[in-house]
DNA sequence: GGTGACTATATATGTGACTTATATATTTGG
DNA sequence: CCAAATATATAAGTCACATATATAGTCACC
């Protein structure tokens, strides 16, 4: 399983319970993570079209009455998989964090 | 606090409980997450450069008798806070894969 | 019903981190 | 003593991302 950069792994999980459109996926980080964390337009929508090209996403239909310049993504199979890799990866980095006293509560 | 790369990370990981020569590094790493983990050389050295200039690191002196090609590195305060504050963010990532059922025991 | 702010997508240009390849020196093991 | 492994370093090229710019649809409001 490849390696994914900081941005497309932010993607995956803003998809990973919703579908989004590209301005959505924005406001889902800037939410979560903040305005710091919040990719750039010309970021997010080339990180999208390689996505698209990798199979990690796919373009989704939009509801009836959504605003036409709005064009949704879900998630592949592929890039559920990819995003749970990634996740469990992530997970043993924090793991290892914790053991060398870089969180609190780690060795108490 | 600035964001940082995640080889930048892994170095301050690798750092974090001992002083270590740059080959020592990689190897850490590598033992750490796994040879495909591993960075290049070219890139570990341009990184180290890179960090000490950015004062997330500093020279250590070696211990006398050691190979004399080995050049030690160790945090600073700095490099110690920024590893921290990533570390934070990082288990917030988790937390939200967690969330978002994209880790095993997480809505059970 | 016009207009200003916000939402939304797109591209181009440039920078910087990394990959790949190469060079070179030291140490260790048989 | 020689080969293999260790160790650091740098040059050339690639790719993701930041920054800036362009364009257009939508909404709130008066």
């Amino acid at each position: 399983m490849a390696s994914m950069t900081p941005l497309t792994y932010d993607i995956l999980l803003a998809l990973a319970d919703d579908d989004r459109h590209g301005y959505g996926i924005i406001k889902e980080i800037e939410d979560r993570a903040g305005a710091s964390a919040a990719p750039s337009t010309g970021a997010l929508y080339l990180a999208l079209q390689r996505m698209l090209g990798d199979e990690l996403i796919e373009e989704a239909e939009a509801a009836p009455g959504e605003d036409r310049r709005r064009r949704y993504y879900r998630l592949t199979r592929k890039g559920r998989d990819h995003a749970e890799a990634e996740s469990v990866r992530l997970a043993g980095l924090v793991a290892t964090a914790r053991d060398k006293n870089l969180l609190a509560g780690g060795a108490p």
